[in-house]
DNA sequence: GGAAAATTTGGTCGGTCTCACGATAAACAG
DNA sequence: CTGTTTATCGTGAGACCGACCAAATTTTCC
C-alpha cells in the first residue's frame, strides 16, 4: 500500500512549486528544492524531468533557470500524478481501470480479494482523485498563515517583485475531513 | 499504493483455507493450492512459513501433511495480515500509527502531502481493519451460490467426511458497499 | 566570444522484491 | 526398517528501486 519515494518527491515538489508560484516566484532551482524538502538532487532531477515530458512543469536553462509550473494548479489532480509516476492506484492489477490485467486467480468473478481491493481502490480514487495540487496547495497555506510560520521560498531575494497574483477564491473543500475517530493502528 | 505480490498471494491463500475450512476439508497442501491459484510453489511456502510464525496457520508434515488455518477466520484482520506481510498500510511512513517515521520534509505539521496521505490512510484502515477473513469467506461463498458455482476444492475427494458444521450465522456486512457510480479511472 | 550556471546524459552500487533449484527433516504406510 | 510424501531450510539468480558520482551539453550573462 505504499506510495514510492518517487511518487512523493515529485509530489512535494509539486506542492512547492505550487506555494512558491502563489508567492510570486514561480522559478525553482533544483538545487534549492532539493536543499529545501531533504531530497537527494539527481533523484530529484530524474522526477522533474518526467514531470516536464508529461507536461506538468516547464524548464528554464542558463543563469536563471529552473523549473517552473507548466499548468495552472487547478487542472493538475493529485491521483494523475501519482498514476503518472506510480502506475495505477489500485492494490492489485485485475482492479485498475487504466491498467487492467487479468490477475492469476482461477474465477476473477467471484474472487473475495479482488471485492475487497475493488472497495480499497475506489476509496483511494476518492480521495486523490477529488483534489488538485491548488486544493492542496490552499490549505497547505491557510494552515501556515494560522499557525503565523514565517512563509517558506520568502528567502532568496531573487528578483522580488511583489506581483501578488489574485489568488482563486474557491470553495475551501475541506481536507482531512474524517480524522480517524478510533484507534485502529495503521 | 500497491499491494506486493507477497500480500496478495498470502491473502489468496487464507482465503481458500478459510473457504476449504467452512467446506469441511481444512488441510491443503502446498502443491494443491499453488496449482489452484496458479502461484509460484517455492515462494508461496516461503509465505506459508511466515503467515505459520505469525500463528496464522499450523502446518502437518509427512504423509497427510499440509496446511490449515490455526484461528478461527472471525479472529483474523485483514488489515493485521497486510500489515504483516506488506508493513504498514501508511502510503507514507510518517503518516503511520505502527511505523511512524519523521519524513525528511522540514515542517511536517504544515505539510499538505502529509495531509492528504492522511485521508487515504484512514479510507484504507476503515476498510480493511473493518473485515476480517470470515467476513470475505462469507461473502464469496455467498456469491459463489448465488451463481450456482461448483464450490472449489470440493474436488481431491481426500476422506470426506461432510461434517457440516454450523456456519457461524454473522451479520452480513455488506462489502462493495459504494461501487463506484462515478467513471474516474483508477 | 568566453565564462558561469543550469539542465541533460551516462554509468555505478547497494538494497529489496519475486521466484527458483536443491538438499534436509519429519511423519506416515507398507 | 524402508520408502514415499510432505513441510522445512539454504542459496541465489534476475529485475527493479533509491541514491550517488562524473562528464557533456545548452543557455544566459558579462
Amino acid at each position: 500500500m505504499k506510495l514510492s519515494k518517487r511518487g512523493e518527491y515529485a509530489l512535494r515538489a509539486l506542492i512547492d512549486f505550487g506555494l512558491t508560484q502563489e508567492l510570486g516566484r514561480p522559478l525553482l532551482r533544483v538545487s534549492e528544492l532539493a536543499a529545501k524538502e531533504g531530497l537527494p538532487i539527481k533523484f530529484l532531477e530524474q522526477i522533474l524531468m518526467q514531470l516536464k515530458a508529461a507536461g506538468y512543469l516547464e524548464s528554464r536553462r542558463g543563469k536563471h533557470g529552473g523549473y517552473l509550473l507548466a499548468r495552472p494548479p487547478e487542472n493538475i489532480s493529485v491521483g494523475q500524478v501519482v498514476r503518472l509516476i506510480d502506475g495505477p492506484l489500485a492494490p492489485i492489477a485485475c482492479v485498475s481501470q487504466t491498467a487492467y490485467e487479468r490477475c492469476s486467480c482461477p474465477d476473477e468473478e467471484h474472487c473475495g480479494l479482488r471485492m475487497l481491493m475493488l472497495d480499497v481502490r475506489n476509496a483511494i480514487s476518492n480521495i486523490l482523485d477529488r483534489f488538485t495540487l491548488a486544493d492542496v496547495v490552499e490549505v497547505t497555506m491557510r494552515k501556515l498563515r494560522r499557525d503565523k510560520v514565517p512563509l517558506p521560498f520568502a528567502l532568496e531575494p531573487l528578483m522580488t517583485q511583489p506581483s501578488s497574483r489574485p489568488k482563486s477564491s474557491k470553495r475551501p473543500k475541506k481536507i482531512n475531513g474524517q480524522t480517524s475517530t478510533e484507534k485502529v493502528p495503521i
